[in-house]
DNA sequence: GACCAGGCGTCTT
DNA sequence: AAGACGCATGGT
């Protein structure tokens, strides 16, 4: 992986098969679209990015000098991905998934974004779950001046009453969004807790969010924390585990389980009724 | 209309 | 501990 950057144009080569289409539109990411050209717009670390890739070519802009290593970890271009995908690819099914899509990479995204979009996920679909998002982002969040607004803050969310959400249209996800943000603002959830926390008990901490349960609590630590072993599972993967792994996940899995899932789901969301 | 969608809280066995 | 049910909204 080389990075250079020329003005506020961040180039990256050497992606070891990144692919920004299958990584940002395989249900992970909820604030990135395609432009009329064929580029990417994303609202990434508070401002409007384009993003083009041709090939092994990464393009994206603006980029400031300082934000370099952010954005080389946030595509996850610091994980070893040959390796990780040679271990997972040691199974049969997953080596089927992976190869696919073998360009999906699980992002390092913001842990209150996250945990926000992951509460709008719940019995819902993603083109609705972006538009949700968008409706939040418009609503709380900062505007911008490259247009668009920032994902809201914790405090610009937390003490606002369930009325005020009611353009949302999320339903009953309403009083969910609105207590997590109270927990993040008053920092009894905080992101240093839940990187410095066993597995089990930052799962527990999400947990006391109202709207918050197992399968939204290991995607926030999936998708937000980084933390690759967390396994989110829904009703449907469930279901689908007892078909694909009757002995459960081997060992060698484990500490990627995360992103094993990610896989299957990319996979069976592209192959309906595959697994039933 | 019925059924589904990256679930969860609550109530019942 | 495990299952049934409703929840608000929008799409097929």
């Amino acid at each position: 992986m080389q990075t250079t950057l020329r003005g506020e144009c961040l180039t990256i080569t050497e992606l070891d098969g990144f692919d920004a289409d299958a990584s940002l539109f395989c249900g992970q990411a909820f604030r990135w679209s395609r432009a009329e050209n064929g580029a990417l717009i994303g609202i990434v670390h508070g401002k409007p990015r384009l993003l083009r890739q041709d090939g092994d070519r990464l393009a994206l802009s603006p980029v400031t000098a300082d934000e370099i290593s952010y954005f080389v970890h946030y595509f996850a271009l610091d994980d070893d991905y040959p390796a990780i995908l040679a271990r997972l690819s040691r199974n049969p099914v997953l080596r089927r998934c992976i190869a696919s899509a073998p360009g999906i990479r699980v992002l390092h995204q913001d842990f209150f974004e996250m945990l926000l979009t992951f509460i709008i996920s719940q019995n819902n679909n993603i083109p609705r779950i972006g538009a949700i998002t968008e409706r939040l982002c418009c609503g709380f969040g900062a505007p911008l001046p490259g247009g668009g607004h920032a994902f809201p803050t914790a405090a610009s969310l937390a003490g606002r009453d369930e009325a005020e959400l009611a353009f949302l249209r999320a339903g009953w996800r309403a009083g969910y969004l609105l207590d997590a943000a109270q927990k993040v603002a008053d920092g009894s959830v905080s992101e240093e807790k839940l990187a410095a926390l066993p597995l089990a008990e930052a799962r527990a901490l999400l947990m006391t969010i109202r709207g918050v349960g197992p399968k939204v609590a290991d995607c926030v630590l999936l998708f937000g924390l980084g933390r690759r072993e967390a396994f989110p599972t829904d009703v449907w993967m469930k279901r689908a585990m007892k078909t694909l792994f009757p002995n459960g996940l081997p060992h060698y899995i484990l500490p990627d389980a995360g992103i094993a899932q990610q896989f299957i789901f990319d996979y069976a969301r592209r192959n309906p009724n595959l697994f039933t």
